[in-house]
DNA sequence: GCCTTCTTTTCCTTAGTCTC
DNA sequence: GAGACTAAGGAAAAGAAGGC
């Protein structure tokens, strides 16, 4: 498309010239109706009979309109508010629930539960194959939310983003001599017929949990260890082990290997982002959406909350009626509880205590009781 | 975790109708 | 009468969910 010609004021005859100066293909029907649309992003026009008249020239055009997830935008802005901001100079090292909770897209009793999903259950009087489903469902669709929003910003070359494997390390450290042996105490003291007693003991070690960035040795050796286990399971790759329904297992026996051999308590995978800072400075003074204010973030943050909780329960509810449709005898456990009446009101519930981010904290709940 | 399947959206052609 | 508009139907692409 060519826009040189293109000016404020411009009148043109009819679709045909505007073609012309564009240096576009004359389209029709649908075609057409999507060639305008796409113009729109570049300029905007007025019809007066066949005429068109250029009525504003965008000195950026509008970003792209596909088919995406309507509230990935606002992800996008937020994640790149959030690297520009409170100095962090343009680096998040970020946990993708860290991630997820600092956006809203999740409350604080997503992940507090996450690791306690049979309690969860009991709590909420809801079975847990539900809570279970609740979990795996959402936390795949919030992940390909989150990584769709990252893939955006790195094609419009704003950020560059990696997987970084993060570690839950325990340290341990006790204090040493110059012999590199731990360093001994000793307690003197005096009875009372003025003899000198000696007791020695050795200096306690301590021990607390960090978690950083796992260094290149560390990664290999966890991929060694995920290998062996692979091995004994007689799997070749990990999805293997999802479909033989030993991923538990797996996971499990991996992690106490090491914790046993190198002080690892677990691994996760955490976001790193770096920020073109320069040129989302440009970008956003040009569209007059500079870093965004406090409460402007917040709105952005309290709609996206409110997308999430639109989209999972949409999704629940699609889930319940293909149930109620392919339900007979025969069919999956899965498939008969879906159809459940009970179903739809449980995946509200679910959103309400786990997405909403005015639910009450169960923290405080489960400690009550 | 990852591959497969399903769903939604976009884009296209064609053909008939409307408007300038 | 030429150009513009509209709707139906289908292919392709991309997103989202399913399933082990």
């Amino acid at each position: 498309m060519n826009l040189s010609n293109i000016e404020v004021g411009n009148i043109y005859k009819n679709y045909k010239a505007l073609c012309e100066i564009l240096e576009e293909k004359n389209k029709t029907g649908n075609a057409k109706k999507a060639q305008l649309k796409e113009w729109e992003r570049f300029f905007k026009y007025e019809k007066e009979g066949n005429k068109f008249i250029i009525t504003h020239v965008y000195a950026i055009p509008l970003p792209e309109n596909n088919n995406k997830t309507k509230y990935i935008p606002t992800i996008e802005k937020l994640i790149l508010d959030k690297v520009v901001q409170f100095g962090n100079k343009g680096k998040v090292f970020i946990s993708k629930s860290q991630l997820m909770q600092e956006l809203k897209m999740i409350n604080e009793n997503y992940t507090f539960a996450k690791y306690k999903q049979l309690r969860l259950a009991k709590h909420m009087n809801i079975s847990l194959e539900e809570v279970e489903e609740f979990y795996m469902t959402s936390d795949d669709l919030l992940k390909r939310n989150i990584e769709a929003a990252l893939n955006s910003l790195r094609n419009q070359s704003l950020i560059f983003w990696t997987n970084a494997m993060t570690l839950c390390f325990i340290e341990t450290h006790a204090e040493t001599n110059n012999t590199n042996n731990i360093k001994a105490t000793k307690e003197e003291r005096t009875n009372e017929y003025n003899e000198n007693t000696v007791s020695f003991s050795a200096i306690k070690p301590v021990s607390y949990q960090t978690y950083r960035k796992a260094t290149e040795e560390e990664i290999e050796y966890i991929l060694q260890v995920e290998k062996e286990v692979l091995n004994k399971y007689n799997c070749d790759k990990i999805s293997e082990t999802f479909k033989k329904g030993l991923n538990n297992k797996f996971y499990k026996e991996v992690k106490e290997i090491l914790f046993d051999t190198a002080n690892i308590y677990y691994y996760f995978n955490s976001y790193e982002i770096i920020a073109n800072e320069k040129y989302i400075y440009s970008k956003w003074e040009e569209l007059e959406e500079l870093q965004l204010e406090l409460d402007e973030r917040e709105t952005y943050k309290n709609t996206l909350n409110y997308d999430v909780i639109d989209r999972i329960n949409h999704n629940a509810e699609r889930r319940h009626l293909k149930a109620i449709e392919t339900l007979n005898d025969d069919a999956p456990e899965r498939i008969k509880n879906r159809s459940n009446e009970n179903y739809l009101s449980n995946s509200y519930k679910l959103t309400d205590t786990l997405i909403n981010k005015n639910a009450l904290s169960l923290k405080r709940e489960f400690n009550i009781k």
